[in-house]
DNA sequence: GAGTTATCCTGAGGCTGCCTCAGCTTGATG
DNA sequence: CATCAAGCTGAGGCAGCCTCAGGATAACTC
């Protein structure tokens, strides 16, 4: 509705920042033990920081999740650049997934997040998002190219197939985590079978 | 920890029935537009009743989750049974599963709650799910017996993909619903490729 | 190093939702 | 119509969200 997502940045005072990262680590630990509706009160406590300091930085529970997260998004567009160069397209594109499925399930409710902003401009995480969903195209753009991969799959397909096993792995939470067989059966799926 | 899962009832007395099934009507209503988060305390007074009745028939979230959602895993196992009798049994099984994604995402947060209780004892809905579980590992099988579909995918797998599917298509709320191709390419991921 | 100021911090408080329980009401039964 | 188990009520304690008025302080200037 307003258009101006929030982008969290590290604030220019010398305290402004301290509280920023503390607030930051705290929220990476949260939200690793608790999942993404970790209660934002102990992570400010954690901090050591009161409440309205979290507000002052972070003014959104998305906001925060966005910049905790931020890193690892970056993260998985390099290795995409990386894995680009790779002989094999279907390759690069099966291990990009593996990689991305990964990430996705950082935390519990994370996918849900960013399967939310990869469509919905006006939210924190959007702008990573896209630039990750045009690394997954590239990828899948080549594997196609190569005829490695049904000409037929959009994008799309392919992030709802990896959000999917992401789901998956992360309700696996204590025991069997289905994703790599998920994955498995996804790409046998989307392969092209020429003999 | 306890054992014993919270299976609502319904009451014997006159207006303990009436309210029972009064807020049966409510929460369904409330699941449908708000999740399965929605507020209990609007249910109740939505139901016309105070919120203490409420908890007095369901004492807990999941056990109205399971009230509500019984009667569509009821006719999901009896559809399982109809379609037993089809000539083609991955027809059978196809078929099955685009029902059961339809099912599984009646409302926003149903698909978190069944895959939880699918193999956790100790919940509401764990009975229903079991016998859900049955139904879709014989038509699985009879596919596997006619060689239909891959003979080492077990029935875990078949649910993740079906949870997965089901897990879209709640996100897609809005606009774009991926599931019916998700399944799709599940299916081809699936099958054994004779020709 | 004193003064100025924008930036930052604090935490009480209002709000919503969860859930419990002591006391009251009422349908069912003889 | 008397009894009483079954059922109903809603105040209240608790947790988490979020705001905002007032206070503190880094950073910058002279």
């Amino acid at each position: 509705m307003d258009g101006k997502p929030y982008i969290a940045q590290r604030p220019k005072r010398a305290d402004g920042r301290r509280n920023y990262d503390a607030i930051l680590t705290a929220a990476r630990k949260a939200f690793e033990t608790s999942g993404a509706d970790a209660s934002l009160e102990d992570i400010a406590s954690q901090a050591g920081v009161a409440i309205g300091t979290l507000y002052r930085h972070f003014p959104t529970r998305a906001s925060l999740v966005e910049a905790a997260t931020r890193d690892g998004l970056e993260n998985l567009v390099a290795h995409a650049e990386r894995l680009a160069a790779r002989p094999d397209p279907l390759d690069a594109l099966t291990e990009w997934m593996r990689a991305a499925v990964v990430h996705f399930s950082t935390f519990r409710g994370l996918v849900g997040i960013l399967a939310r902003s990869m469509y919905d401009e006006g939210t924190p995480s959007h702008a990573m998002c896209a630039a990750m969903h045009r690394s997954g195209a590239d990828l899948l753009r080549a594997a196609q190219a190569a005829g490695r991969v049904r000409p037929d799959l959009t994008p799309e397909e392919l992030f709802d197939l990896l959000s999917g096993a992401a789901w998956v792995r992360e309700q696996a939470a204590s025991g069997r985590d289905g994703s790599p067989r998920f994955l498995q059966l996804a790409l046998e799926g989307i392969t092209t079978r020429e003999r």
